[in-house]
DNA sequence: GGCTGATTCATACGTTCGTATGAATTCCGT
DNA sequence: ACGGAATTCATACGAACGTATGAATCAGCC
């Protein structure tokens, strides 16, 4: 074992400078192709083929392929709730202690989704899609590390729906989110990639709104579904 | 190359008869498997070690991983989508030639997802999650599959929620079926496996309503939903 | 310009993957 | 009970997997 070259590369990786043409390079490889194939299709060599690195490069900046699987997320997580939690301040602050309406705040949650794209160019809106395979992938180290990320913005929509809901029991409401992340989640997926999927009828094949009409479609739906008389 | 044993093994395993001990067991163990890591963290030998069976024996009943993954999945979609329709002609012929009221229709989509369970013991509902993960697993091949396999209902549902909904332009119920289905899927997903989720606000901690009230629920917000007025 | 640490490289190791093979065994009609 | 088909078995193969290693290369600073 080496004891004087570089910096035992496992042992450290966490705290190691967060910036390499490498580093970065093998984070977005490795994004692209965890949207397309999943955690465990994607292998450690497929990412740095893609990423043009050598198969080392992994084990040097991340230390694991788990490791390099939680940043991937981290990094695109972290700046999307950090602009949830923003769009609710901003939100908060305008409505000077008055519930913030309902149209309102499913917006803060919706529009960052949607927007959260272009951040890096040939990138296609591929940011929203990562963070649903995650949520809906196996890997229970995954799913935990995104609930975590998720904390935050979570019991801060809940106090605001429920102020703009107050006739909704909070225990109902808890319901109503898990299917409004669903329909987000599931119609982001649809809209990102409409035309592969073929409708069977093809008089609905659907036209794909811009984004401000999917956000218009996406809040009218959910709006509506979390405002329904309770059953 | 033996020309007189048995039947070769790959080329006719679609026409061997479908029935045995090891292929039922096989299928089985498959499916709880796919539910808890998906299509590519799901092994061969993980699935023959779960029947307790022999690693010929993929080979031999379905050919390849793939047939084996493709059956386990149609076992299921197929009285799943039979008891969509039937439930979908019953309502027709209830209803004379009228529209068929909405909630019924959801309630057609829903319900058979929700109790499409207690198939064979020791399998707490996993169906449905295992066609949520089918629905959302990055294998193109099995997309495909399970869409042909939904195709006829989703014709017959489509035709039906257009005229519940006489005056949803059918490009718009196009994309508030894509919001349904989302909701169905990770509100069942969380319904089925909800301890699992503790919630970040113990005070919001969900109790967990019993199969009725969970489709009540979900018919509440998605009706609601469907109905919202055009934005 | 040469030392030092940071990074990249080619390569190797042991494991597990999906699939295939042919012999052994079980099953069943006669 | 026996013979042929159906099924199960142990085992093998090449490929791909995640990870590790140590030498080669690069970058910045005295």
């Amino acid at each position: 074992m080496s004891l004087t070259l570089g910096q035992p590369p496992a042992s450290t990786a966490s705290e190691r400078p967060r910036s390499s043409h490498t580093r970065e390079a093998l984070l977005d490889a490795a994004e692209t192709l965890l949207v397309e194939h999943g955690v465990a299709g994607t292998s450690t060599r497929a990412i740095i083929k893609a990423a043009g690195a050598n198969l080392g490069a992994v084990n040097y900046h991340f230390g694991t392929k788990e490791d390099l699987v939680l940043e991937v997320f981290a990094r695109r997580l972290r700046p999307l709730n950090r602009d949830r939690i923003a769009r609710l301040d901003a939100l908060e602050a305008e409505a000077q202690g008055q519930p913030v309406p309902l149209e309102k705040l499913v917006e803060a949650i919706v529009r960052p989704s949607v927007e959260a794209r272009e951040t890096r160019p040939g990138t296609h809106m591929a940011l929203f899609r990562l963070i649903c395979r995650g949520f809906q992938d196996p890997n229970p180290q995954l799913k935990a590390f995104l609930n975590r990320e998720c904390a935050e913005f979570a019991t801060r929509i809940d106090a605001a729906l429920l102020r703009a809901l107050p006739w909704l029991p909070p225990q109902e409401l808890v319901w109503r989110e898990r299917f409004l992340f669903g329909a987000l989640n599931h119609g982001l997926d649809s809209w990102v990639f409409y035309d592969n999927l073929p409708h069977p009828n093809p008089e609905m094949q659907p036209m794909r709104p811009d984004r401000e009409g999917f956000i218009r479609r996406l809040v009218a739906f959910i709006a509506a579904g979390l405002s329904a008389p309770l059953p």
